[in-house]
DNA sequence: AAGTGTGAACTTTTTCACAGCT
DNA sequence: AGCTGTGAAAAAGTTCACACTT
């Protein structure tokens, strides 16, 4: 096979099967079953199999997966087998919880840096790291390799984008309240709020008020 | 038309067309076309059409759509027209956040109690609400109605699932760690955390590297 | 006997393209 | 003339079902 791009929602499932996985290996599961993780993770096993084979042959027939040599195909194959460095934008509490988060540290999410655009900020070290003025960016970025640059800056979301942008940062997790798009394919916005989550459970607790 | 069921992925870009449109309502833009607010969106203008005809006839033909009254019609198909009442269960450093955060508030999500199971924390005020046991949920419910519950803790989300369902709660967004499901099509669970969304960056960047 | 991997069938979602309203 | 709303066509994604391997 191969060939054909990943859906989204196939990538969507994989890092749950990686999460899921994780989890059958503390509590000592393995080998495991199409069927049975498939239970775990909410979805039918056809589309697990289907899913898994886009990553490449798997599994032993007769027998089910390993768990832990899935867990590190899956880990490869979504590119965390390594670590990815992160810079912020935007200094408030949601940055603060970021940047304090050892949590994502463990998994391999390092933030190198923290830009601002408002004076009483800049020079400041804020959990640990310098907080520079985002029109220094081009200084950070000659002298560390950045990954992802993460937006959590709530006035102008657009600003940090699109410096973050024209210093070749290829991958952005916005997290402002207004969503941000990119025309070019060759880079990759997320898009994520609180608010947004909470109105997909909103919609459903309405539909389910009105039956 | 109507009858179909909305596709996760119209109620997705439902919410995304919100966000935009509030935003235009603040730079006074209006009324909007399909092709200019798609292309705001992200998206194609015959998919931003067909996904608001879920919602009704929203547009003038010839003209466009009015964003005051498409802002409107939107927040009430969403359930967004009215407040929701929410609980916390495990208290740490995102449950922090999330307590302090004015703009969940100010969107009409209201964190009314907080749980944990931890001794130490029951009984103490924590962001201006009263941490309870969760094995006293009961008496919280009884008093209030309960719309959402929202599942920080790290250590056992399973057990804070279990008991929130038990108690009739719907709706659940569950940050921690472990993807939760349920197979009740009654019950909506929300699963996301930090890492997660992270990895689809990384699955891109090494994507990109490869090529 | 058990359980994967995958073509083929089926279902859903997206895009096209245009009739019809303003 | 301009732009929506929507059937119909095309594309994409999911599920079935079974050949095949251990």
């Amino acid at each position: 096979m191969k060939v054909k791009e990943l859906p989204e929602n196939t990538l969507q499932r994989l890092i749950i099967y990686l999460r899921v996985l994780e989890y059958l290996e503390r509590e000592k599961i393995d080998p495991i079953s199409s069927e049975d993780l498939a239970r775990r993770c909410g979805v039918n096993s056809a589309q697990l199999r289907k899913d898994l084979s886009f990553v490449g042959n798997l599994g032993t027939k007769g027998v089910g997966y390993s768990v832990k040599s899935l867990k590190y195909s899956l880990k490869k194959f979504l590119g965390r087998n390594h670590e990815w460095n992160l810079i912020l934008g935007g200094i408030n509490p949601l940055a603060n919880f970021l940047l304090e988060n050892s949590q994502l540290f463990k998994e391999g999410f390092n933030f190198m840096a923290v830009f601002d655009t408002r004076d009483e900020y800049i020079g400041k070290v804020y959990s640990g790291l310098s907080v520079y003025n985002l029109s220094q960016i081009s200084y950070v970025v000659r002298n560390i390799r950045v990954d992802i640059g993460v937006i959590t800056a709530d006035e102008t979301p657009e600003l940090y984008l699109e410096t973050f942008l024209r210093e070749g940062i290829k991958a952005i997790l916005n997290l402002s309240n207004v969503p941000l798009f990119s025309e070019n394919e060759k880079i990759k916005i997320e898009n994520f709020s609180f608010p947004f989550i909470l109105t997909k459970l909103s919609y459903f607790l309405k539909l389910y008020e009105e039956k």
